[in-house]
DNA sequence: CTGTTAGCGCATTCAC
DNA sequence: GTGAATGCGCTAACAG
């Protein structure tokens, strides 16, 4: 067994007895030789397994990787299993895929963008990533930056209103002036805790999707002269079920009980919808409950959620589009109410 | 405003007035230097904007990237939604972060890993990739190679005992030797459609998880005495509710109605559970039902599903420990049975 | 259309 | 500790 030989573009052209620039271009620049030429060279270098010239030396020569970053809020591992995560992802990838670029993940708790920055076209980037110190260095680079669900001063964006969004659901969800309302938001502050939130901070936060839909629903609650309690907003730091069931447990246990719950995510609403039916409580009658995001999962709970719509993927793709084209538009994505069952 | 000065090793050598191989060192191989040198030197660069040696140059040099390609069995956004995969991800990313790593999506159905194996240090290919080509070049590759639910020859790999864990959930699920036993088969046949499948290829495919599991099945149909129809086996191409639910309501709809079902997947057993309570049939009384995987929400459905529950992400974790150590063993990963209610 | 050459930014070796 | 030299594998410019 002899050992493969590994071939490089200046080998292989001293084997095949042509200069190495008529190599390359038969790869790079079909324009440049015949097409015989080019025929007889690369099907040459298919026989002897050179697959072609190497591509790290490639992109080292012309600074261009076919690698996109995508910067994830949190840990790769904290945002893979969200559903709304997930579908920006997909949305994301099906383009890139298209275009040949590749994409790497990159956790939004990294210390800094430079341990791959050498290496990538740019960045994509889904929400705003937990070390902030990220958001400056995003600032500051010359690659590509685009933002998904959050704004980067001059750099391009895709979004929904998150505000008129939180303020329709919320709308529908609250009938008279007397229901009492309680909000699970998501990340509303820097904590790792669900914990009632007393104060809210006037951080550059306001800028953060959670603060907006806060807004929109506040919009909706003075419309409607509802007398809101401010000691009835739950923080909930991450998206998933764990810790929006101890929220909800905490919400549902309080007194008096809240009728009407505005839950800032959909895994929310459902860990609230699954306690609520395992305290006997009927939906909608005895208490209303909204979501937000439009999660598969969400048409399959009983009683299916009445929540808004994003089209996460569509905004990954519109993220990907925005990065392959060069644009700094900045994008708004239209939204829907989904109409379940729940209020 | 300046255009801001992008440094290199050799003109921060130059600005500092000292060798760089000097700056090398300092920031790759500080016994090579006094602490005091090296710091200074550390902090001038920093002062000057220069954040270390060029990744992409380095990695040229060294043949070193921390780049791991994760294959995928399918295109990035088929698979990104699936919550076992999904799983898997979080587990390898984990281990990955921590040893500072990054990970690079790779679909499974791309034309050839040449397209990134010049800037990856190997692949973690998760599941038999739909373009088989793939396999046989993964099989030649000098990178390193661990595979997870699936096996190369000689390369390091993890699972767990497919056959095994089918059988005993089988046994469990069917209780008299006249149970009617219905198979919802997860890419038993390579097709894209969701159908009946009435004559199995005796391909590679042996190998496949899924053929696997279908072995274990048949086992314990074949213990218990029960006479399994063979028109009562369905290929689901992809592990989704859309094409899960097709399949659950021809099963269910076929005479005589059969009241096992065996699913290989539990967003299959989700969706025939969906099915079974839309038409008002009583579970485990009427029919019962297991699932495979273990994910969340099959502790949420009602009624919970029975279920392998498999470690996906422990999974991960194993596979990309492989990858770091270098080793090339087999790994089996225990799993358990999910005693759910429906069954 | 071909061959030569100078880098891309760096790490490593070797003599000093 | 230094500085020069070589090469990782390639591309693009230029002269022929």
């Amino acid at each position: 067994m002899t050992a493969k030989k590994i071939w490089t573009l200046k080998s292989i052209a001293k084997e095949l007895g042509v200069s190495n620039a008529t190599v390359s271009n038969a790869f790079n620049r079909p324009d440049q030789l015949s097409k015989k030429r080019r025929e007889e060279i690369l099907a040459s270098c298919r026989k002897l397994g050179y697959s072609g010239p190497n591509k790290a030396a490639q992109s080292l020569r012309k600074g261009q990787f076919n690698i996109a970053a995508l910067v994830l809020p949190d840990s790769v591992e904290y945002m893979i299993t969200d559903p709304v995560a997930s579908s920006f992802v997909k949305g994301v990838s099906s383009v890139l895929e298209k275009n040949k670029v590749n994409l790497l993940l990159f956790s939004g708790v990294s210390d800094s963008i430079d341990s791959v920055a050498d290496f990538v076209d740019g960045f994509i980037c889904y929400g705003s990533p937990r070390n902030s110190a990220l958001i400056e260095q995003l600032k500051l680079t010359d690659k590509k930056v685009v933002t998904a669900d959050f704004d980067i001063d001059r750099k391009a964006s895709v979004g929904i209103d998150n505000q008129q969004a939180a303020y329709e659901i919320a709308k529908l969800a609250i009938k008279t002036k007397d229901d009492d309302v309680a909000i699970l938001g998501l990340r509303i502050i820097d904590s790792q805790l669900t914990s009632r939130v007393y104060d809210l901070p006037e951080l550059d936060l306001h800028a953060s999707i959670s603060h907006q839909r806060l807004q929109g629903y506040r919009r909706a609650i003075a419309e409607l002269g509802v007398n809101f309690r401010e000691d009835r907003l739950w923080n909930i730091p991450e998206s998933n079920h764990h810790y929006a069931l101890i929220a909800a447990k905490e919400a549902l246990s309080s007194s008096p009980r809240p009728n009407v719950l505005l839950c800032m995510s959909d895994t929310i609403a459902l860990a609230a919808l699954k306690e609520i039916n395992a305290m006997g409580l009927k939906i909608p009658q005895d208490i209303r409950v909204v979501g937000f995001d439009g999660i598969e999962e969400a048409t399959r709970s009983t009683p299916p959620l009445t929540t808004i719509h994003q089209h996460s993927e569509v905004k990954g793709n519109k993220a990907a589009e925005l990065f392959i084209s060069r644009a700094t538009d900045t994008i708004t994505i239209p939204y829907y109410i989904e109409s379940g069952k729940s209020c």
